[in-house]
DNA sequence: GCCAACGTTGGC
DNA sequence: GCCAACGTTGGC
């Protein structure tokens, strides 16, 4: 069992397009970064993850979601027409992946990014994402930094 | 809109 | 294999 942060702009696909999507649950897909793909293809059925709003007036975490099917091949990668199409990714060998996430919690407000540097020095010292020029839109958390961030709320 | 911090591409 | 140019991310 690993904990993850998955970054998504809310103008494109916020926490409130995925409480009113089908079962609660979307595929992640459209990522086009090889490290953050291996982290999708390292994800595990269970996992949970900060689902965290990037690009936006508060950026900060908005809520949980859990992993309900690992890697499978990336589709948008194969239709010329999709934004996200990739012509080096081929059906016999996919070059992209993607996972299904599904919405476990929706927190009651945005752990704001603000909020999470007050805790840079301390329990949140190493946490990938607020390191200086991170930009990956997935990045691995460890226990510990999940739970903090859980008990923020 | 700016710009730092990358990742990727492609010429050599 | 190097590295300049270019594109993207994402906070501010």
């Amino acid at each position: 069992m690993n904990y993850w942060l998955m970054k998504s702009e809310p103008g494109t696909f916020s926490i409130d397009h995925l409480a009113k999507a089908k079962s609660r649950t979307t595929g992640w897909d459209g990522v086009r970064n090889f490290q953050a793909r291996n982290y999708l293809r390292s994800m595990q059925e269970g996992d949970l993850a900060l689902f965290y709003h990037s690009s936006c007036e508060v950026p900060g975490v908005a809520g949980i979601v859990k992993v309900v099917r690992e890697g499978y091949p990336d589709k948008t990668a194969f239709d010329p027409k999709d934004h996200h199409y990739d012509p080096a990714s081929k059906a016999d060998a996919p070059r992209w992946y993607a996972v299904d996430v599904k919405l476990e919690r929706k927190f009651d407000r945005i752990v704001a990014l603000d909020e999470l540097r007050k805790y840079e020095k301390g329990k949140l010292k190493d946490m990938v994402v607020l390191r200086r020029g991170n930009r990956l839109s997935i990045t691995p958390v460890t226990k510990s930094e999940f739970e903090f961030v859980r008990s923020l709320v």
